[in-house]
DNA sequence: GCTTAATCTCAGGAAACTCACAGTCTCTGG
DNA sequence: CCAGAGACTGTGAGTTTCCTGAGATTAAGC
């Protein structure tokens, strides 16, 4: 699955100091379709951004040389407009953020998920206006399946299912995917918060109760693929 | 619910040199679609305000150079004629803006909440007349929900409603986004002040006081959508 | 200055949700 | 056709989220 012309694309920088963190949020941008760079550091960031001019910026607030808010302001005292999504650890940190948030840009605390860091990095680009490419309304589709971000409402053949967050977000993965295999692994990672340690079983277990709501109508749409993963689809011809 | 084409755009300045508040107001505004600019004292505001003729002002009326009330009165010596919304801190001086306000202009306390800002921005500019596009008349309503702005009531199915000034905006910030859910820190980013540091379980404490004002009718319209947040909606179907 | 209204914190209880575990079932290779 | 690996799902414990009433604190009106 390779990328689009890189035009049309929208570029994400990525700042934070852990390369892990920095490196996974990087992998799953690209790989949904975003011309991503990393900085590690608040200098970094500055220069990058100058001549890569972001469209969007996913930015920690806690760096080694400026913290995130100075350089976001910098970025933008440089001319470069962009949309800015603050990471930040569960603390205190939280309420300062929220302030600065209020405008277009956003704010998660650390873990998070990757599905929600895009579908929120979507969002925000949304808002901002920076849409060039027509974006995903926000709805999204798959055979008779309907999903929509905006109100949380999950249909199938016009039925509301009354699904959990977490359902929610599995089925969303899913149908982002759909008709391609994704591994129980690769749902985890995605799914779940970066951190989670748990059993990697607990995904059968949601699959289970997702069949219960989403396939109790016919055709089922969620398919086992035996020792590698799982996939909607519709039913073989 | 994008913004229309740039020429028909109401032009704001907001004076304030406090970098931190005109960003987070120039951010906001921009948002829901004016046209900004920003000055961090007096003079810059004047020469600003020379060539961009905003139809109106976000003014601090306490600056670096000039005060607030300075910099109106050389603006409008200059013949351009704006609607000026005077921020001021809560202390004394207060009293002394009231005095100054008498025209059609207005003023607000600092800290105050950025729905509220949008609020008497739009009323100023309605007042002034310098409507030139046609902004939402002053009546909201979802299903058999009519919330005034100007005269600040609520009725449901014809019931007039004693609602608290927080239960007013908050029914308010609902309204906007009827249909869509929104978070309880989205909530309070845009009902409370920006400089709440409370806990946001005073959203839910809120909504349990609109609920039993507003759903002691059928069909109750004020959803809780567990993990997400509330969401204004009829029942669904 | 007294009274009432409004705001906010706090805490108990109810309900929803998450997750591990384990017994059962299904598929597949030999 | 059997054995074993992998997948499915019911049970239940522990946790989180929400709701609401009660009281403390502050602001507003008379």
């Amino acid at each position: 699955m390779t990328t689009t012309a890189e035009k049309t694309m929208q570029r994400i920088l990525v700042v934070d100091d852990e390369s892990s963190i920095s490196e996974l949020i990087s992998t799953s941008l690209r790989f949904v379709g975003f011309d991503v760079r990393t900085a590690a550091n608040g200098a970094q960031a500055l220069s990058i951004a100058e001549e890569f001019k972001p469209h969007a910026m996913v930015l920690d607030v806690m760096l080694p040389d400026l913290d995130g808010f100075a350089v976001c302001k910098a970025i933008r005292n440089e001319g470069v407009s962009t949309g800015v999504l603050f990471l930040t650890a569960k603390d205190g940190m939280e309420d300062k953020v929220k302030g600065l948030t209020l405008g277009g840009d956003d704010y998660m605390t650390k873990p998070f998920s990757l599905e929600e860091l895009v579908a929120r990095l979507r969002a925000l680009l949304r808002r901002t206006g920076i849409t060039e490419i027509e974006i995903d309304d926000e709805k999204m589709r798959f055979a008779d399946l309907e999903l929509d971000e905006a109100t949380h409402e999950v249909r199938r053949a016009g039925n509301l299912l009354d699904l959990s967050p977490t359902e929610f977000a599995l089925i969303r993965y899913l149908i982002i995917n759909a008709d391609r295999v994704v591994s129980k692994s690769q749902i985890l990672d995605h799914v779940w918060q970066y951190d989670f340690r748990g059993d990697a079983g607990i995904v059968e277990t949601y699959i289970s109760y997702l069949r219960k709501k989403i396939d109790a109508f016919d055709p089922p749409l969620i398919h086992t693929v035996r020792g590698v993963g799982y996939r909607l689809r519709m039913p073989p011809k």
